[in-house]
RNA sequence: CGCGGGGUAGAGCAGUUGGCAGCUCGCCAGGCCCAUAACCUGGAGGUCGCAGGUUCAAAUCCUGCCCCCGCAACCA
């Protein structure tokens, strides 16, 4: 087993402000980050913004500012989510950094010696309200039966393909004898049957005079890659690629999470394209679901989109990465509602951990004794939890966790220390109170870090005195 | 027949290889009084979307049907 890890997450693209869904990926990534660590594992952890292509160069232009300028704003906003997540990362790449640039034309040229980059003049009708080619069998009255609105655009241009289709047996091939390369087990059929259906080339690069914000190709100054091309080397060039010998050697290949709307790029043209620069695949992809709002579909024209910056500020980041892990299933769709966000908190956070660390402090306290705690005492539980999280059920592994917090409470209860007149016994009682907890904040701290650091070094510290409430609760008028 | 997900207690969801239907919240009743009016125990509440089939046994497998939702169109 080696004692390196690697895990990135997808790069949002950066011409709308940090959605939810994002959050929620960067979360998840992040628990398996820390519990890489935890694990006593050299991680590196990337995350970062996706900052080229055409919607990006046209929303700098709508905003008549430099398209750099913005980018830096824009990139600036994402930085300051995973920083208001509490998000252990070690590189935040982005695709507008030179190594990345130069990577990007590297990576570029080891498909293009190997033949798997060619020149074609295409000529389709296009429908910009679908950002996709049209063929005459598809169309209506001459028009996109989705936008009957809209003209169709005429694309007539020389672009440069990848073949892609050089890859449907190699691809198959990888999904056959890796069972477990994409997580859950239904997104692994579903990419099946997209590549087994047939997969086409796909356009890599964009004319430069229409479109100029890309990464130039090599050797043809008249085209920049196509934004998709140049992102997903990004997982590479943060390790310092095509540099062979540092990180890249140590730490590739990893982990890559993605949302559904990922799963073609991340598991299928991402793997041809390694495939064909001679990289050997991604470790596995993790695809996550996607959430709504109040039951609905989170969009910008309903206005329902969370903040996530403003929730971790309300809140404390931790109640907004309790709820977004315990409450949406790891692999499946899930809804956020300000409700049932409101009614975690207060019954999960303040009623039973928060209480628990209270009453539990304040027995001590009070008993002014000197309680004995070891690391990681309880092998069932220790087992038990490394079991979901070896098999990232990150999910099942905080409801495990939070299992003991509960056992915790009952035991209090049960054993009820307070009445308790020998003081040898009281104090055993406290003791094993303590040590659960503890036990349970060691793995616990992978998912709410900064409320467990908070607990373990307020009863690491002698004497133990009376907690401060880790979350105080949620009154509704 | 585009691809994919789902229909299980009032709400939100688990149910792995078929074996007495579970969890969280809410509700009702009790206990406790150390604690953030917190904690603990017990209870009520389900024809597991509909209809067939396989089986000693199906929420779980098979067939047909109905209904939701996502992607394909700003948005992870």
């Amino acid at each position: 087993m080696s004692s390196k890890y690697y895990i990135t997450t997808t790069l949002p693209y950066i011409n709308s402000d940090p959605h939810v869904g994002f959050a929620a990926e960067l979360i998840k990534a992040d628990v398996i980050a820390r519990w890489q660590r935890l694990l006593g594992k050299e991680v590196i952890f990337n995350t970062g913004t996706d900052e080229h292509g055409l919607k990006i160069y046209r929303k700098a232009k709508d905003l008549n500012i430099n398209v750099l300028d913005y980018c830096n704003k824009a990139s600036e906003k994402f930085a300051e989510l995973k920083d208001s997540l509490n998000i252990s990362y070690d590189r935040f790449i982005r695709t507008t950094d030179e190594n990345h640039i130069k990577a990007a034309q590297e990576f570029w040229k080891r498909c293009e010696k190997n033949g798997d980059i060619y020149k074609k003049n295409y000529k389709v009708k296009y429908c910009v309200g679908c950002e996709l080619e049209k063929t005459e069998s598809e169309l209506v009255d001459g028009k996109c039966p989705w936008h009957p609105n809209q003209e169709l655009d005429i694309i007539d241009e020389e672009n440069y393909f990848f073949r892609f289709s050089k890859y449907q047996d190699k691809l198959l091939k990888l999904y056959e004898e890796n069972p477990e390369f994409v997580k859950p087990k239904h997104r692994l059929q579903e990419i099946k049957s997209f590549v087994k259906s047939g997969i086409n080339d796909f356009s890599i690069s964009r004319l430069k005079e229409k479109m100029p914000w890309g990464v130039p190709v090599p050797g043809d100054e008249s085209q920049v890659m196509y934004v998709w091309f140049d992102a997903l080397v990004n997982y590479i060039s943060t390790l310092d690629w095509p540099n062979e010998e540092g990180d890249f050697r140590d730490f590739w290949p990893g982990l890559q999470v993605a949302g559904k709307d990922n799963l073609r790029q991340q598991s299928a043209m991402w793997q041809a394209m390694l495939m064909s620069a001679g990289i050997e695949n991604s470790k596995k992809v993790l695809v996550f679901g996607f959430l709504t709002s109040e039951g609905q579909k989170i969009s910008k024209s309903l206005g329902n989109n969370i903040n996530p910056i403003e929730y971790s500020q309300k809140y404390g980041e931790d109640a907004l990465r309790y709820y977004l892990l315990e409450q949406i299933p790891t692999y499946g769709d899930g809804d956020f509602s300000v409700s049932n966000f409101e009614l975690l908190y207060n019954s999960h956070l303040a009623n039973e951990l928060g209480n628990l660390a209270s009453r539990l402090s304040n027995l001590i306290a009070k008993e002014d004794f000197d309680p004995n705690i070891k690391k990681d005492s309880d092998q069932e539980f220790n087992e038990n939890i490394k079991e979901l999280m070896d098999k990232y059920e990150l999910q099942f592994a905080l409801h495990a966790i939070w299992q003991k917090i509960r056992q915790t409470n009952e035991y209090l209860t049960k054993e009820a220390p307070w009445k308790i007149e020998d003081k040898i016994k009281k104090q055993k009682v406290l003791e094993f109170s303590l040590q659960s907890l503890y036990d349970a904040c060691l793995k616990l701290q992978v998912f709410i870090p900064s409320t467990c650091e908070k607990i373990l070094k307020h009863f690491e510290a002698r004497p133990i005195e009376k907690i401060e409430p880790l979350f105080p609760k949620i009154k509704n008028k």
